[in-house]
DNA sequence: ACCTGAACACCGTTCAAGT
DNA sequence: ACCTGAACACCGTTCAAGT
């Protein structure tokens, strides 16, 4: 059965209309297998069969474009959340979700997670992170403040340790400075990105620990 | 006395011969002031009196200048360290440095921190933190844990909650939701940037406290 | 050695125009 | 409503040329 197709676009996906969510996936995928300085409008829409121009009428520019990454990721990240456990295991199944899509997406996350939570989407996460915190009987201050801690600890660790491989500033210059670092080196080989996760969760549950005894010393 | 000067830049600075630090630092305002998506090598180059393409004599590409935007703010942040200390309280001083480079420069923080650290500053820098992990007490293992915890929530910290006036989901699509995020509103007061700088501490404090505590039970 | 001018191959974004 | 073509005002970077 041989489709009489006008136009394709240049990758094999059938053309279908374009929408937002078609659009920001398409941006997300070039991100992570090129890096964000190339993604551009028009290559964007070279890839989804379509002038650059046309992006415009789904998105108002290309900083909300990344306002559309930003929410793909968020959606993917609570649909990977299981359900059941008690408040504290949600948090940090939450937390551990988190980490993945850095872990699934380095590229994008580094370049669209600093970005301010805008859309209704964070609201809805956000709100139910706060459930969690609310549930373990916390109240809006302690909220606030192991919120920040946990998702700046989470964060910083995404950007700063997935993908590129390593905060590792020894190779590059070593040549000239031969032993001068001693403990640099011999901390090198416990700063592999293979430890990385390891290090995550070791500090994810030290907080989480430091949260369930202020709950407990309160009681 | 009126001084017969030839040419001078756009800024009032006196006519010296550029060099990679004097450019860096010229950057650095730039990126500060204006925002990195401003800085371009052709204003750059007119902020210093100069064409974008003399840069190029200086730094191998905009990349490197990024690289050399860090050094700078690497040796702001050591110059600004205290002399004296246990070794545990210097490494808190070491953070709050780092912490106080991302409240001084937010805009380039968060542009530039995410870099890999491959420079000889850099280098410096780390062997210092790590030598007060060894003089506290802590092995190669246990310094590459808690230098990575302490460093991704620092640096989370600065590039979340630094300039961008909060994670704050709330006013952009606050209209048509009303209250159904009641915990969001609850919990907004207390994400104020005001109360940022505490909610540092308390996260740094808290994970020395656990390697205090982690060392005493070695004992 | 240090800087310039012109040029190349791109950008994001606008606007009027097509269907 | 959805997309295109041409154009504008920029980019980073190269290269040969000036002093």
């Amino acid at each position: 059965m041989h489709t009489k197709s006008p136009k394709w676009p240049l990758n094999d996906a059938p053309r279908i209309p374009l929408d937002r969510d078609k659009i920001a996936r398409t941006a997300l995928i070039l991100v992570d297998t090129l890096g964000i300085e190339q993604l551009t409008m028009r290559r964007l829409g070279a890839e989804l069969g379509v002038e650059a121009m046309a992006l415009y009428h789904y998105f108002q520019n290309k900083d909300s474009l990344l306002d559309g990454i930003l929410d793909v990721l968020l959606e993917q990240m609570m649909q990977s959340l299981p359900p059941g456990g008690t408040p504290l295991e949600r948090l940090r199944t939450n937390f551990l979700a988190m980490r993945q899509i850095a872990i699934d997406h380095p590229q994008a996350f580094v370049s669209v997670v600093s970005r301010r939570f805008r859309n209704r989407r964070a609201l809805v996460f956000f709100e139910g992170v706060l459930r969690l915190f609310h549930a373990a009987g916390l109240n809006a201050e302690q909220s606030a403040r192991y919120y920040r801690v946990l998702s700046n600890f989470t964060l910083g660790g995404g950007i700063m340790e997935v993908g590129s491989d390593q905060v590792a500033p020894l190779s590059p210059v070593v040549g000239d400075d031969g032993d001068q670092y001693p403990l640099v080196r011999d901390v090198m080989p416990h700063l592999h990105s293979s430890q990385a996760d390891v290090t995550f969760r070791f500090g994810l549950d030290l907080i989480l620990a430091a949260l369930k005894s202020e709950l407990d010393s309160a009681t």
